[in-house]
DNA sequence: TTAGTATATGAACAGTTATTCATATATTGA
DNA sequence: TCAATATATGAATAACTGTTCATATACTAA
């Protein structure tokens, strides 16, 4: 491979794409959200969670699997600031970070035509 | 484990997730589609092709790496609608799939406080 | 058809990650 | 303080995924 019909275009863009390509930091910390919200159980936590701030106990009632696992995807989804946690009493209340997570998962719907 | 402080709430908000999360099909979709935009060497190729459609050839001076595994990754990425193929002569010339994938892609750069 | 170029792909290995199990921490009420 | 409840977490294992290497396919030009 070496070049292509399009060489000085392509070329441009790949050139302009290497320089305006985000740093490693800021590639790595977009990576790892969308890999927070990658996974069906995660997945499930936040549409549950778009009707309202829950307890742990209640999230597992709404999305089933062990406490245990849960919790550990709890943490993972507010290490990256999908979710966020206040406690509450013995409780700790989970809910949405804001409204761009919802706006996202409703773009990914909308442009892969689910129904949520 | 068994209730809460708000008990009467969160149970219907439990129920209400219940009820609406969307079928194991659609959470499969949605999950899938999120995985593929969340590798950095995948990342990488979806902010190189902001600045316009490329052939392999240029992608890979974009972002680096093997042509194989970029070949790998465009792959993934077409498999899940992010971006679009079409052929050109001997060259397959990538481009984003639509308006939504940089929509989702500024939403979580704001979201995250990235510069990109 | 043949050679050359561009891209794709199967298999294997290495690194990553989700779940489970057991246990730890934190809060409440007695 | 102690017991009970709610939540979190470390370690281990099993499943998954990205990359590499070798090779295959597809198109072009001669």
């Amino acid at each position: 491979m070496a070049s292509c019909d399009h060489e000085t275009e392509h070329h441009l863009a790949a050139k302009a794409a290497r320089e305006n390509m985000p740093d490693e930091e800021a590639i790595l910390r977009v990576s790892a959200a969308f890999k927070a919200i990658s996974e069906p159980s995660r997945l499930k936590i936040l549409f549950a969670l778009r009707q309202g701030e829950m307890c742990v106990f209640h999230i597992v009632e709404a999305v089933g699997g062990t406490q245990s696992a849960v919790s550990h995807q709890l943490r993972i989804l507010r290490d990256n600031r999908v979710i966020k946690a206040r406690r509450d009493g013995q409780n700790i209340v989970y809910s949405l970070a804001d409204e761009h997570v919802v706006a996202v998962l409703e773009l990914a719907c909308t442009h892969l035509n689910c129904k949520i």
